[in-house]
DNA sequence: CAAACTGTACCGAACGTACGGTATAGTTTG
DNA sequence: CAAACTATACCGTACGTTCGGTACAGTTTG
């Protein structure tokens, strides 16, 4: 057991993140759930901020994980339609942990940038409004689709059947994508 | 005729999830932002969770009424192409107290058909997947587009500039209502 | 007509509990 | 041995909720 209820105390936090929103995120509850004690859970965070702070990272660190395993790849050694498919894929299983802590991150700049970077690295940066190619519009425009598919697959109640939800997905990987042009 | 603080209660609650999300929602705070006491707020909302309903039904009314004047007429008077291009220009300026209290709903029944209904009245029903032909898919992209959209204003830390804004909002009504321009 | 009564809209103080955090002493484990 | 805990007790504060009281407009009734 030496070597750590950490991260099995995140898993909990994540979670209880999940059932309960972030405002059920107590030192108790995570304890009770990850099966610790409220002191063991206070030695490896001091304050329930820390708790936060490492709980995005954790989160996020997921959520990157899981697009390197759509693309087969990390970002930086995918070509950009490769990235951006990866993106879009990963968007079909959204995790309501992440929508839960990007907004909580959105107000704060320490943890909005552990998002941010991960942002970074898979999609492309907004477009300069001057000159603006329709091309480039197109390109933010299919990422803001996969941000939607993201968005509706978290909030609705009831899911995409899986076949549209893929037929989506490829659709928006094309738009994102307008011929293979590559970096 | 005395007047009732009940609206400005809710104006003021609402004031104070934007500013500090639904955690710091607070009979206190509300109360201190409305100018009357926490007493009298106990008054017309006997419980938090009588405010939250009472706030969703208003945050949802304000946004419909972004709606209704964007598109210069309730969502039953206009066409689909006109009411799609409503909801695209509303899409521009997200309210992050919708996001919030939509991300509440979402895990409430009762609340959660607040939102629905208007959802309904506004957008075209998911497509079925058997049967979904590409125009019914593109349309529902479009849609997912404006939804991602709103998120990333609603997040991001700077907003678009509003000429690029724009151009994304034309495009994404023009992705919406194919074969038929009405404007 | 006025006194009594009713309902609405609040005020202000208090209560109980949950929670973040502190403290400390003991126990397991690599 | 020291890191990684367990277990328990405690403190202060914030918050939801209860409750008794106030002010006043309108209605009823002797």
């Amino acid at each position: 057991m030496r070597e750590s209820k950490r991260e099995a105390a995140l898993e909990a936090a994540k979670r209880i993140i999940q059932r309960d929103g972030v405002t059920g995120l107590s030192y108790e509850a995570v304890a009770a759930e990850a099966g610790l004690t409220k002191g063991g859970l206070l030695y490896h965070f001091p304050s329930r901020e820390d708790l936060l702070v490492a709980l995005h990272g954790h989160v996020a660190q997921r959520w990157e994980q899981a697009m390197e395993a759509e693309g087969g790849a990390p970002a930086a050694e995918l070509d950009r339609a490769s990235r951006f498919g990866a993106f879009v894929r990963a968007s079909q299983y959204p995790d309501r942990a992440e929508l839960l802590l990007m907004l909580e991150a959105s107000e704060n700049p320490v943890n909005n940038a552990i998002w941010d970077d991960i942002y970074h690295r898979w999609v492309d940066p907004v477009p300069d409004s001057a000159d603006a190619s329709a091309e480039e519009v197109q390109r933010f425009i299919a990422r803001l689709a996969a941000d939607g598919l993201w968005l509706y697959e978290s909030l609705a109640t009831e899911h995409l059947d899986p076949e549209l939800r893929r037929k989506l997905a490829d659709q928006i990987t094309a738009w994102g994508a307008p011929e293979a042009s590559t970096d």
